[in-house]
DNA sequence: ATCGTAATTTAATACAAGTTAAAATAAATA
DNA sequence: TATTTATTTTAACTTGTATTAAATTACGAT
């Protein structure tokens, strides 16, 4: 197993049901690649309820992300990838580069501190900046305006259609209309309209938009 | 086994012991690597013989050592990293990237021909252009002058010399003296003196110099 | 408190890539 | 020609990562 993927559950442990659906692999497979890891103290198991990282695993992990949303930044701002290649890309790529190619494409990147998601990229020491934003989901108000701070990856087909809206990292969102029963967010943004799907709203992030303040996390640089 | 090194025996059938030796695996595992490249058709096995690449194989083996130097030249040109660590990332990276990175990498470096060791990489559709240097040991004679157009890569500690000496591609090189036996060659080079062993002299290769020539392979690029 | 279901683990296999040690073969020499 | 020697292949095993199918376990609902 690639290993450690296992980080991102907010919930304290990890399941081996939702690691294998992410991973896409049985789960009988994760279920010995644990046993694996474990051997290496990369990770706590206790059966049947999950997996935690030891300090041990979690700063690997923190490099594997760190590698990760470096790649992806590399392959959007310099070598100008489409938004929703670079994720599938860098997992690819992201267990063969060494350390100084890691040093040198930061340096490149003028040691960027988000990825082209607007996920923050992890510190060379590990240490990963807490972000503001939120669903818009969640704290959407007719209204009010907000700014796009991240979108999830993962998905191409979301990132695509994104880009189809011309809704990118940075843009001003304004909500006009919020429907009952989890039903669509419709916001303004550049002038068009937008009906976005609970599904979407669930899926791209913001934080309030102050008049004059500049959002913290950049869009592609012009090219 | 990461596949195709065999490309490039020069005799036609490239040996078990050879590629093994080359790839730092027991003979066994070569054996054993053949068959399975056999049941693809990438290779013809005659027992005790060697191996030829088939039409497929040769494709898939050219293919690769496009995306070697390739690579070779990003990390060098746009990385900077020093001469003498490419071919170790490169070799580690060229499995895993997509050809939608290839060809923008390519894109992005302005379709080179060689890489930073002087060998020409092949065009997309798999032509490798054919070279005209051929190793300073041959070719040396006491008073001509030549152009460093090619170094054998592979070995690191040999690169960091040449760098310590400050011979680079494009250089220009001076005969002084060759000295019997298999013996070094002295030469002159941008004002200095040096002596080059035999095994040294056989692995940088050169063309004989033509006053106001502008060398075909580029030196790195003005920082 | 037991039952049924969903999640998890175990068991048996498979395959790729490697190892060591033994057997087979080709080539060179006495 | 027969024999030695170096190369190559075969055989048996190991490890990592997968699979499917069967057994186990935790837990919510009757």
């Amino acid at each position: 197993m690639t290993a450690v993927h296992k980080l991102e559950r907010k919930t304290g442990w990890a399941q081996t049901r939702q690691i294998a659906t992410r991973l896409g692999v049985t789960d009988a497979a994760v279920t010995q690649a644990i046993g694996r890891m474990a051997d290496m103290h990369l990770v706590r198991h206790r059966k049947y309820k999950g997996v935690q990282l030891t300090d041990k695993g979690r700063r690997i992990a923190v490099e594997m992300i760190r590698h990760h949303r470096l790649l992806e930044t590399f392959l959007f701002e310099i070598l100008k990838m489409p938004w929703d290649m670079i994720h599938q890309e860098a997992e690819r790529l992201q267990a063969h580069i060494s350390p100084e190619f890691e040093r040198r494409i930061d340096a490149l990147l003028g040691h960027p501190r988000f990825d082209p998601h607007g996920t923050p990229i992890p510190s060379p020491d590990g240490v990963m900046e807490p972000v503001a934003y939120k669903p818009l989901l969640e704290i959407a108000e007719v209204g009010s305006r907000f700014v796009l701070q991240r979108v999830s990856d993962r998905d191409p087909r979301l990132l695509r259609y994104l880009e189809d809206l011309d809704l990118r990292l940075g843009t001003i969102l304004e909500v006009l209309e919020i429907h009952p029963f989890d039903g669509p967010v419709i916001v303004s943004a550049k002038g068009d309209r937008h009906v976005l799907s609970a599904e979407l709203a669930r899926r791209i992030f913001v934080v309030p938009a102050v008049e004059e303040a500049a959002p913290s996390v950049p869009a592609r640089k012009p090219a």
